[in-house]
DNA sequence: TTACAACCTGGAGTGAACTCCAAGTCAAGT
DNA sequence: ACTTGACTTGGAGTTCACTCCAGGTTGTAA
């Protein structure tokens, strides 16, 4: 698969992936004889999982981490975990916060429904008059 | 109220409460004599909004914007209103995204604890050989 | 074989949201 | 009176995560 494919598949653009590469968030992409980027089914998981992981707000750098403990082998699985279990506690209380933020906006809204609500309740008493 | 106590007291720093200030997204906040800030009751609402809002990752600009319908009076109520409906839907997709980060997430931490499960039968079928 | 679109690399540029700094003012304590 | 510490302003600097660009190479269709 070449890398715009990836890209329109994904929603990325050509440029972050091939950014994500460099700054070893995804590990080297196959190339074509010619040099071009060939993605293979391994590689578009991780697109998937980093794509994923980063409309969530998780850190390039923890990302980026986590796939470095790869190279490590077998003795970085409890590291790896780790980080996935870290991320996962700090995306809970994102997502907490914004529950929070949602809640106050919600409040926020009906407010403003309840004022309109008010003032055609004066505009109708004054008509009344 | 000092802007001390206001940076203690919502998790922010005096340099971020006066780079809101200045870029409009707090309201000029009344001075002592001294040409100290001294913040009033108005202004820390307004700085609790502000700190939920940004901590649900809403644009700084949006809640200018939002701020800045305030000048307007009651011609821009419906404006405002709809400033915070759209808030609202895209703080509706990001819970979204969040939450469907955090399933994977889950799904890959259970999948470590699976492999370590693995990975002891297989010790164990070893040792029992 | 000749266009021409899509790809490559390394490096520079961008926008958002702070964050830091210099130079100065002011209030409280000694 | 003098020092100390918190405050003021305007402006510059930083970080993150891209995003764009120049200059060159490759693949495909006519």
């Amino acid at each position: 698969m070449t890398i715009a494919e990836v890209a329109e598949k994904y929603g990325l653009t050509t440029d972050t992936l091939r950014y994500y590469e460099r700054i070893g968030l995804l590990a080297p992409v196959p190339r074509t004889k010619g040099g071009n980027r060939d993605y293979g089914e391994m590689d578009l998981r991780a697109v998937d999982f980093i794509k994923c992981m980063r409309s969530a707000g998780v850190a390039v750098e923890a990302l980026v981490e986590y796939v470095a403990l790869f190279q490590e082998g077998d003795s970085a699985r409890e590291a790896r975990k780790e980080i996935l279990t870290e991320q996962r506690k700090l995306l809970v209380t994102r997502i907490a916060e914004l529950q929070k933020a949602l809640d106050k906006l919600d409040f926020k809204i009906a407010n403003y429904d309840t004022a309109v609500f008010e003032a055609e309740k004066k505009l109708k008493d004054t008509k009344e008059k």
